[in-house]
DNA sequence: CCGTTCATGTAATCTGTTACATGATTTA
DNA sequence: TAAATCATGTAACAGATTACATGAACGG
């Protein structure tokens, strides 16, 4: 159902499935993803409900290309799913389950090294988030505050992530440092016992 | 593959299909989740594969209780998984997209309630991860920075739910003032226009 | 002419949810 | 004695990924 009501959404604006791919890629996918495997059944699916309208294209590039729209009924289902209850689903995360059992592994260094790799994927998705906002503010003197309705919203989802992603570098920094002392407290527990026992 | 390498984890303390359960949901809940239904045949093809090994114990209660224990196989799998890299997945966050696109209302008065109701689930969940954290402060005086390793870890992956939800909070906060200066705006343009033009 | 982009799709597989089925034991 | 908890499972469905298949047009 998620995917189904993003594309109704999406296709208030007539797009392709192709087109489709590049928004999800490029536009949001900071809080949604989608393959074209998916992309191509879910706009078949929602054709034969009449949710939406499809009409084929000839573009310059490659074959036929069939533009999607969203049809009057298609906009009562997305209203509906806006006007329900905020939908927060179960949230996984496989990096914190690494995290959570890598005491196994017995070596604060490879726990170090572990956050590490994750502030610099953090980093750099925090910082094409910062770019898109500082374009934005920079293009349009209304931003943040007096942006019409539609690019207001599309502002607080940036702002969401931008504020997620700025704590989980926080949280990366301030546990670097707090694995950093442990790893050096076990070294000189290592060097201090090897001293006393003479090996 | 995420799930299978959870268990392997879990497992290295024995427990059955339905005290994993419990520890999905009191213990590792805020960052995975699983169902009855999709641990009990995880535990079955895991044992086949010799992961892990299982062992018929009655109980008190209920019938007989089938308690499994990662085996040393499974150990070196479950070795293999933290040594790799850290797995972002995409994040899916339905909410977000509702919100996305609740232009489509086309009233801030809905998106303020829409933002509202999403900060009484932060705050509940930001509440229950912050007793956790102040129980554990109050029975172990080597929290957090003295902590066996396990625990440790533990305490690495309850901060980051910390953190990340207090962000989200802090965001509902910003959020909640500046769609309510739209709102009240609005509301200001629809009586000084009714003014002027007398209707 | 070769790689990239445009463009659409199918098939197999994996992962996860909801609903259903069963039955013992404990507690109110 | 009825509801809650303990305990294990299956079946149907939904959602998503990966691999495969096809082919036109453009840029270097």
């Amino acid at each position: 159902m998620g995917l189904d009501n993003i594309l109704l959404g999406l296709l208030r604006q007539p797009a392709s499935g192709y087109d489709l791919k590049r928004v999800f890629d490029e536009g949001i996918g900071h809080f949604w993803a989608a393959e074209l495997s998916q992309i191509y059944p879910a706009l078949k699916r929602l054709e034969k409900r009449r949710l939406l309208r499809a009409r084929k294209v000839d573009s310059k590039r490659g074959p036929g290309k069939y533009v999607y729209q969203t049809t009057a009924a298609g906009q009562a289902a997305l209203r509906d799913w806006l006007e329900g209850n905020p939908q927060l689903g179960d949230e996984r995360f496989a990096y914190l389950a690494q995290l959570y059992f890598m005491d196994e592994l017995g070596d604060a260094n490879k726990t170090l090294r572990f956050v590490l790799r994750l502030r610099e994927s953090v980093g750099r998705k925090l910082e094409s988030l910062q770019q898109t906002e500082s374009r934005w503010a920079q293009e349009d003197s209304r931003y943040p505050d007096h942006l019409p309705a539609f690019d207001f919203h599309v502002h607080l989802t940036l702002r969401i992530g931008l504020m997620t992603l700025a704590a989980k570098l926080k949280w990366c920094d301030e546990s670097i440092r707090r694995v950093r002392a442990r790893a050096t407290q076990a070294e000189k527990r290592r060097s201090t016992s090897t001293g006393r026992t003479g090996r």
